[in-house]
DNA sequence: ATCCATTATTGATTCATGTCAAAACCGTAC
DNA sequence: GTACGGTTTTGACATGAATCAATAATGGAT
């Protein structure tokens, strides 16, 4: 969209990270103005996904990271036996890929949850871009260790947390994911299936609308199919600490 | 160790990463032989830490990245409500710190399992380091992109596998990590306690001691508190691909 | 508008693991 | 050697969430 009113167009499959209202979330965060240009230089233009469709599949050569532009992306891992396990969505203004870099192949798969457009980043001119912009290459540091940290974040919850809880902390991680976008943090549409909550969150389906039906039940959500509002954002909150105060 | 026969000893500070026996697994491993010297310039000679001190703590001031030189280092985060979660074990040959990269502060806080000597990579020469060899950026960025994985891995772990399939797995891992140091695959001693190790896998102490009866019971280990033989490497592997089996 | 496949909800039952409690073991200090 | 604090083990019991099973709702395709 951003693109589609573009004014200086040089080549139709050059991106313009000037011109994007995602600048501020994504890499050029890191780019002085006056540098953007080299990343411009780098960025090729973003193909469009579907829904289902797949960005990249683990095992596959390494060869980009992307930037989500518009909808959503579900990273997930399939071990030896075939058990697949979510390991993150990425919404507008994230990097994906991150989890393969400096390997030879990628270490998951990515698909779009609803139609998606995204950006590219061709991974050996990144490299060579983070070794000339000291700055791009803290970011992309950065990056890395929020995903680390996550990461660990998420193991955190499984090996806690109640089903509750879980969801919890999911529904507000969404929220504020929202809110930076200057979206609403309390109404919106869930990107992805009940079905990959539960996985991501380590929970059956079933539990997971167990939950959603309890919490709506006391007035903290309401929800209908993937539109939800958060009617009492304290509450969600009080539930993700409530397991702390039992145990003090 | 490797210090105290060191030959042409400049500064006492100064570490030889030359002479460092685990120079193939550590960070040296990126670095070329004539540039060795721009990476032994920055390293800081390792304190020694006692079992229980701190390497660092979580919320501080992020300056260095460690790499473990002897002994063996636990990381873990607390949440706000004082909850620990193990987010990792790191042996000899292994960097600590990742998590914490391109942050102002350290995501976690890492102690000594027992009597650890470390090597310290100050984090701002560290970066300078890296946009001035290529290599060792790359390295840094595998060595990132790792971390993602494992945590991605122990979420799985968590999340689908039962209490064996995840002490199998990390007794397979620990296997695994000692026969890349050369060191006996089977017979080895865990730095860590239980409880570490129950913290780790989402699991009461109660289970991960139950658990390891079991093994004993069934001839697949061998335990005397943190001395640990592996008598049947193929039934700890078949244990961790036996959930798949029965799901397929 | 209708049909079919997929996704979501609800209920009944089971089971792995947590929790509580107590005993056994271990290493360290005196 | 003995005594102590902290681990580790073992047992009995409770429970949260998985599983099994069925029904309801949704949304895309015709």
């Amino acid at each position: 969209m951003a693109q589609a009113i573009r004014l200086h167009q040089v080549s139709p499959l050059k991106a313009s990270c000037h011109q994007c209202s995602l600048s501020n979330l994504c890499l050029p965060l890191a780019v002085e103005e006056n540098e953007l240009d080299r990343l411009e230089d780098i960025v090729q233009q973003g193909r469009i996904f579907n829904r289902g469709e797949h960005i990249f599949d683990q095992s596959t050569p390494f060869r980009s990271c992307f930037a989500v532009k518009s909808g959503a992306i579900k990273t997930s891992i399939i071990s030896e036996n075939g058990e697949e396990q979510v390991t993150g969505f990425f919404m507008p203004g994230e990097l994906v890929g991150l989890d393969s870099m400096g390997s030879k192949h990628y270490a998951c798969t990515a698909r779009a949850l609803e139609r998606t457009s995204v950006c590219e980043f061709p991974i050996d001119r990144l490299e060579e871009l983070t070794v000339k912009l000291p700055d791009l290459q803290h970011h992309m540091y950065h990056l890395m260790s929020q995903e680390i940290q996550g990461s660990h974040q998420l193991a955190m919850l499984l090996s806690k947390n109640t089903a509750e809880e879980r969801i919890a902390a999911l529904l507000l991680s969404l929220s504020s994911r929202f809110q930076r976008r200057r979206l609403s943090g309390t109404n919106f549409s869930l990107p992805m299936a009940r079905n990959d909550i539960a996985n991501f969150l380590g929970l059956a389906v079933e539990t997971v609308s167990r939950v959603f039906t309890r919490f709506q039940n006391q007035g903290i959500i309401s929800a209908r199919g993937r539109e939800v509002e958060l009617l009492d954002v304290e509450a969600l909150q009080t539930v993700t600490r409530e397991f702390s105060r039992q145990n003090i």
